[in-house]
Parts: C-alpha cells; structure tokens; sequence
RNA sequence: GGGGACGUAGCUCAAUUGGUUAGAGUACCGGACUGUCGAUCCGGUGGUUGCGGGUUCGAGUCCCGUCGUCCUCGCCA
C-alpha cells in the first residue's frame, strides 16, 4: 500500500502517529520558512506541513500532482483551526515527500470555485469526476444501487442479465442498430429496455427478477434523456398491480432512510388517476410540492360574448386558468408579453390571456371589457381571486390548454419561488389509457406497449364487443412521479393469447406481423405464462433528484452530448473501409465524412 | 427537423451607440515572504475574438453561412 490513511480521515485523536498519504495536490502556499499544501483524494482535504529541507521540491509542485507524504500528525497551533473542513483541526508534519507522477498544466483545476464550460467538462471528463460535487454524485450512484440489490435480494429477488444484442421492434422508440458479420445485411439493436426477455424470465419460472439494466433509445436527447441509460428493472409472478406499488413503496421508503436519512412525507405515496392529474395539472407526472392548480371555466365560458372564449367552449374546447397568487405586480406587461410569445413558439397555443386583480379586488386587464360584471365575479369566484393575484387562461383543445398551463404552471413556480428545493415529493399515477388516436396514421397505438393488460372492469370496450370504445379503455398501468419527473412505470402484462390478439387487431397488427416481431413471446406464453407484472425505475433520474441536481449528466460518469456524442473518446468516428467491408455496408454519403482515413 | 441562448487568453469572465494598442481574475514563468488554508505582494509570458464570407473609413460588436455546446418543441410504445 503506498498509503496507511485517506485525506479524509485523521483527526485529533490520531495526534502523533505516523501516516502515509497519497493523493493530488490541491494547492501549494510557500511562505519562504515554512509550506503548506492541502492534499486531497475523494475522501478529503489534509493539510500538509513542510519545513526548509523540502521546500525546493515543495514549490516545484503543480496543482494534480500526485504525490506520496510521510510524515507525523500534529495538532494545528491553537487558534488556527481550518473549521472549513473535517480535518482541520490536525495536520500532517512532513518528513518524505515522494513525486509519484507530475500533472502536466491541467486546463481547469477540479478546486476551482467556478465549473468550466459543459464542453470542456466532457472532453477532460478525468478532471471533472475529480470535483468533489462529481465525487459525491457518483457516491450517492453507488449507495442508490447497493440499497436497491439488498432490498430485491431481501425480497427474493434474482439478478439476470438480459442481452445487449437484440431483435429490432418497429414499436417505440428508434434503435440503435448493430450490423451483423456473420449475417451479411442483418442488424441486431440494442435494448431499449428489457422487457420481453423479463416477460420470457416469468415464463421461465424465475418469479422475481431484477436487473440494473442498460438501455438505449437513439432519439433527440433532453436535461433528462440520454441516448444511454439506466433502469432498476424489475418483474414478478402471480402478482397485481398493487403488488408492484407495494414492492417499490418498500424500496422508495428505504432509500429515502438509507441513502437520505429521511422519512417519506405522510404515511404512505399517495395515487391519482390519469385523468385526475391532467384534470388537475395538465400533465401525466405532476409536480406537488407546489399548489397553482388548473381550474375549469368551460361551463362559464359558454355564457359570455367574449368571442375567444365562447368560440372555443362550444367547439368542444377548453377553458381553463391558473392563479398565481400574489404575482400581478411580478409580472409587468413586457413580460405577460414574453410568456405569450413562450406559449405560443413552444405549444402551438393561440396565445394566453390574462386578468389581475386590481388593490380593490377587482378583475382588471384588457379582456375584462369582454365580460359583464356578474361574469368577472362568477370567474373570480371560481379561481378563488384575491387582491394581487394573477390569472392566466388558455381556451384551445384539452390538450393545448393541458401543455399550456403545465408549462405556465412549471414556469411560473420557479420563477416565484414556489419550490422548495429540499421537498422530496413522490405520488403514483394509476390507470393510464391503453391507447392513443394516431390522427396522422389514422390508428390507435398503444400508449405503454402492446403487452399491457386493460383495467378488467373496461374489458368490454375492447374490438368485437357490442360497445367497443377503443379509447375509454385503460390500463394497468402505473407511474412512480417524483418532484415532476417520471422516475418509473410499469403494467401488469397480458398473460392470455386472447386478450392479446384482441389488442394486437385493433392497433392493426396482424396476427401474421404480430408472429414476425414479437412471435417467441406470443409462441412462449402459450406455454404455461404465469400472471405477471414489473416496472423499471430510471436510475439516472432517480440520483438526479436524489441528488439535488437539475441534469442527467452530472449523474452519469461518461455522459452524451446533445448531439449524442462523447467529447472525450471522439466517438461516434468513422471506421475503416476494411470494416464497413466485412460488414457488407455501404454509406451513401462522401467516403471521406465517414471511412476513416 | 423547428425555435432560442451562448462561443473573446489554458480556465472563468469584461469590453458604452460600430471607434485608440481587446482588459481583469486565475493558471503558467520569475522574484519576495516562517502559520497559510481560494494565502498575499511585485514583475512577466500568453489572443487569427470558433471558422468562412459580407457591409463599413473602421467589426469582438452589424448581416449571411457554417461548426460546436446548452435549453426547448417535435420525438422519446
């Protein structure tokens, strides 16, 4: 061992011993007389003392050194105590200094107060996972799936690997493709999750598994998408849904105690149904750790001239508002402007229109013209209007006012600093739809996957009953939503040959394409497929909100830029003729944008 | 694929309406200093303002294109 302790662990106690510390230098100060310099490992920072023998190779140290100190530990003069750090009671009294590697000049240094530029970042990923903040986060990482391997394997659970080299499905999201040698002009895809192969697990018997699984989706990436990522995957026999929420309510309560040290807020993770939350919030993962609901103005809407309005509610439309308290005087007409123009570039929304209430309590703005008297006391009674309140409506379809507001609602929280940043705030959504309109292909297609189970009791809206209603139908489906993030989702599967041809016919999948892409699930749930059910929980997302942070990356040690690519390796780059060869591949653009040379 | 922001010294940033030789902190090099801890003090090196065009007497600044990073809409069963 070149080292007898960390940087992070002396204190006074050890006054005395002699210790052995490798690590980077962290910053040298030379007083002529006597030198300090701070070393530091992921563990910590320890002061290192060094008198005149050493000072010449002491100031020919450089910050990322890596260096070897052996040398006594000694209390710090009294009144000089670094209450900054763990260790700054003690310091070490050096009597060797050994240079075990010099640092060339680094471009940033990991100490710096300030963060350098994402890109520099990415392309000297070695020195930003030396930051402490990055330390910390891959730590927590670590602490997250070590809490989550003991709690399946408490419950029984059994870790498979699932393939990475897989068949492409058409279903879902793009591919990423890998061109088969062997099989000239074929391509294996890399799982975008793990699903059908846990599904054949069940069948297989293992009635709980789990995996840590890798995925990847080759679509356009967001703050919180990567290209790759990865799932706490899971799936079990002879289960129902309530199972699966049980299950993971377990795991989510003892990683907020063990990875936390907290308590969940109230007893238990509190459910809403779909159509509640988009009722209530206009989106599928709300976030409640603050109020501003959306409130319905559809019926009042249908009595006032106010074309805008009028027009939308007996079109079918919606109109409804959110009220932010107390923030009319926040927002001036510049910025009313700004959050127009904001909604309409980002929603395709007609605009958002908007009342305050004035010091006398009166609805005030450019629409109120449009509405009698008794009409602005109907809408301020109903949004619950009191002075300097702000009131912001959307009338379009459901699913314009549904973007519109959640946005406004997201926007406008943090600007007003609605949040609290410390709230850890969980709720399942239940009972999703099974399917979606396609208006542009002009077909239902399934919102989850096709193997989802419906709900029993709308069973007999699927295809072929008397009263078939294809969208009123819902699924046993459930969502772990966290601060306003989907951290899970999961279903209870079809485990019959009936129901799923059933739901294969009415999204238009014959049972002839339906053998072509999934047919060793549908071959293999005809033999002996037990009832079951799973979820996978992003990872990533998890130790982003787990640790504070508002990017993916962060959590990720060798993360993917937006254009999915890693600055650091280079990757993707072009290959060599010789390769593409073998693989029969043939690009259609300029052999020199991508055969490398 | 669409929209927006950004790109100036190795790093973090500044530079008034388009106007002198593009500045500061830090890093780096040299020097001073016996209790500092983001050490301090003195001096120095360091720039094709991402790249390519254009407008102008004059462009870091304005225009067009392009590359890169970030945010976002579409997309992500």
């Amino acid at each position: 061992m070149l080292r007898s302790k960390t940087c992070g662990e002396i204190r006074a106690e050890h006054q005395g011993q002699a210790v052995t510390l490798a690590g980077w230098v962290d910053s040298v100060r030379d007083h002529s007389g006597i030198l300090f310099i701070n070393l530091r490992d992921r563990y910590g920072l320890t002061q290192i003392v060094f008198s005149q023998s050493l000072a010449d190779t002491v100031r020919s140290l450089h910050p990322e050194d890596v260096v070897q100190i052996e040398g006594t530990v000694q209390l710090r003069p009294e009144g000089i105590v670094n209450k900054k750090i763990p260790t700054g009671e003690i310091e070490v009294k050096a009597e060797k200094l050994t240079i075990l590697n010099r640092t060339a000049v680094v471009p940033f240094q990991p100490s710096a107060p300030e963060v350098p530029a994402e890109e520099t970042r990415l392309k000297y990923r070695y020195l930003d996972l030396r930051r402490p903040a990055m330390q910390k986060t891959l730590t927590l990482r670590h602490r997250i799936c070590k809490v989550a391997r003991d709690y399946f394997d408490e419950n029984g659970f059994v870790e498979v690997e699932t393939p990475m080299l897989g068949k492409s499905t058409p279903e879902g999201a793009r591919d990423y493709l890998v061109p088969s040698r062997v099989a000239q002009g074929q391509f294996y895809a890399l799982p975008q999750s793990p699903q059908l192969y846990k599904q054949i697990l069940m069948i297989a018997g293992y009635d709980r598994y789990f995996q840590i699984a890798r995925c990847f989706r080759d679509e356009d990436l967001r703050a919180d998408r990567q290209p790759e990522f990865t799932q706490l995957d899971l799936e079990m026999s002879f289960v129902d849904s309530e199972d699966i929420i049980g299950m993971i309510s377990g795991l989510v309560e003892r990683l907020m105690k063990e990875v936390l040290g907290r308590e969940i807020k109230g007893d238990k993770i509190p459910r809403m149904c779909y159509d509640e939350a988009m009722e209530r919030f206009g989106h599928d993962a709300p976030d409640l750790r603050f109020g501003m609901e959306l409130i319905d103005l559809t019926d009042i809407a249908k009595e006032v001239e106010f074309r805008v309005f009028r027009g939308v509610a007996d079109s079918g439309g919606r109109i409804r508002a959110i009220n932010a308290k107390g923030a009319a005087e926040k927002y001036s007409r510049k910025d009313i402007d700004g959050l127009n123009n904001w909604v309409i570039e980002q929603f395709g929304a007609k605009g958002v229109a908007w009342l305050k209430v004035d010091t006398d309590g009166k609805l005030a703005g450019p629409i109120a013209k449009n509405f009698t008297e008794e009409q602005l006391d109907k809408i301020a009674k109903r949004v619950g209007a009191e002075k300097n309140d702000f009131i912001l409506f959307s009338a379009d379809t459901f699913s314009v006012t549904c973007k519109v507001l959640n946005g406004l609602r997201r926007r406008l929280a943090a600007e007003l600093k609605l949040i609290n940043p410390n709230e850890m705030n969980f709720c399942w959504i239940v009972k999703f739809p099974m399917f979606d309109w396609d208006a542009e292909e002009k077909r239902w297609v399934a919102m989850h996957h096709p193997f989802t189970a419906p709900l029993t009791q709308d069973l007999h809206h699927l295809a072929g009953t008397p009263d078939s209603n294809p969208g009123a139908i819902r699924a046993q489906a459930y969502d772990l939503v966290l601060n306003g993030f989907e951290v899970g989702g999961g279903t209870v599967r079809i485990h019959d040959s009936e129901t799923q041809s059933k739901v294969f016919d009415l999204l238009g999948l014959s049972l002839e394409t339906a053998k072509q892409q999934f047919g060793f699930l549908l071959e293999a749930l005809q033999f002996g497929a037990p009832p079951h059910a799973g979820i996978a929980l992003g990872l990533d997302r998890l130790v982003m909100l787990f640790g504070g942070l508002d990017n993916i990356r962060d959590c990720i040690a060798f993360p993917k830029t937006a254009k999915a690519a890693d600055l650091m390796t280079g990757a993707p780059s072009p290959v060599a003729t010789k390769q593409l060869d073998e693989l029969a591949i043939k690009t259609t653009l300029k052999p020199n944008d991508t055969v490398a040379r």
